[in-house]
DNA sequence: GCCTTTGTTCTATTAGTTATAGAACAAAGG
DNA sequence: CCTTTGTTCTATAACTAATAGAACAAAGGC
C-alpha cells in the first residue's frame, strides 16, 4: 500500500498515517490479514522517528482495526465489527456537514459529495469476485 | 443562541465554540446579521478566559463566517459565499466516511446518516416562510 | 541454543498548542 | 467624556507532537 506523509502539514504525522490506513481499509486496498510494514521500516521510508509510527499503529490497535504482535507485526483485523455508528462519529459528521452548509453549499450538493466519496471506496477493489 | 462548553472534553474549548457557531449558522438559528455575545460576556458565562473566546471568534472571522468590529461586535455574515467545497473539506470528509466504512458500516447506512444530519439542519428553521 | 526481527517500554529533550492572566491600546457610539 | 468593544502585548503552566537513545521481551529462523 502507498502511504504519503507531509511533514509540513498541519495534521500530525501519526494522524496522517492512521488516516491513510483507515482509508486503505475502507477502499479495500487493505483487507483482513493484510500486514503493515514494521514500524522501523516505515519510519525509515519517511525519514521520521519510529515512535511516531508506533503511535499511529497503537491508535489503530485501540480502534480495533489492526492487531499487533511481536514478529507477526501489524495485521489488519476483521472489518465488520461495529453495528452502529458511535456517537462521536455522528458529532464529527454533524460539524463537518454543518461547515459545508454554513458556507452556502446546498444540502443536495453536500450529500452528493458524500455519495461520490463513498462510491470511490467500493469502486475499484483490488480483488474482483466475478 | 445556546452554546455549551465541556471543559473536560478532548476537543479544545475554542474549537467547541467555533463548531457550535458553525452548526447554528447551518441550522438557521444564526442568520446573516445575527450578533454573537461580546467575547468578555461569553467568557464570563462559561467561566473561561476571554482570550479563548477571542480565538474562536478570530477563527470564524478567518473562515469568513462572521465580521468583527469594535462596538458592533461579532456579526454573522452572508451564507452563500462559496460555490464549491474546498479540497481540505473533501479530504476531511473522505477520512471521516472511511472511518465508518472501515468499521464495517454499509455505505448505504453511512449515506443515510449523512442525509439525516443534513435534514436536521433545514428541518426546523427558527423563521418559517409559509 | 543463538540470533534476528519485531513490538514494547523507559527516560529525556525540543518545539508547538491550549488555556489562563493581566495590562494596555484603539475605535466607535451614547 | 466615558463606556463598550475588539485588538495586541507579554507571561506562564500544562499538555501534545516529534525526536532520540537505550533497553526489554517474545516469536521465529537457522
Amino acid at each position: 500500500m502507498i502511504i504519503n506523509v507531509d511533514l509540513a502539514a498541519e495534521v500530525p504525522i501519526y494522524q496522517q498515517i492512521r488516516d491513510q490506513v483507515v482509508e486503505a481499509i475502507a477502499h479495500g486496498t487493505l483487507t483482513e490479514g493484510s500486514t503493515l510494514p514494521p514500524i522501523r521500516t516505515l519510519a525509515a521510508d519517511f525519514g521520521i522517528n519510529f515512535h511516531t509510527v508506533n503511535k499511529a499503529y497503537d491508535l489503530l490497535r485501540q480502534e480495533g482495526l489492526i492487531r499487533l504482535s511481536r514478529k507477526t507485526g501489524a495485521v489488519v483485523t476483521a472489518a465488520a465489527t461495529d453495528q452502529y455508528l458511535p456517537s462521536d462519529w455522528t458529532a464529527k459528521a454533524r460539524t463537518l456537514l454543518a461547515e459545508a452548509v454554513a458556507r452556502g453549499i446546498p444540502a443536495d450538493d453536500v450529500l452528493h459529495a458524500c455519495r461520490t466519496l463513498l462510491d470511490s471506496f467500493s469502486a475499484t477493489q483490488q480483488e474482483d469476485k466475478p
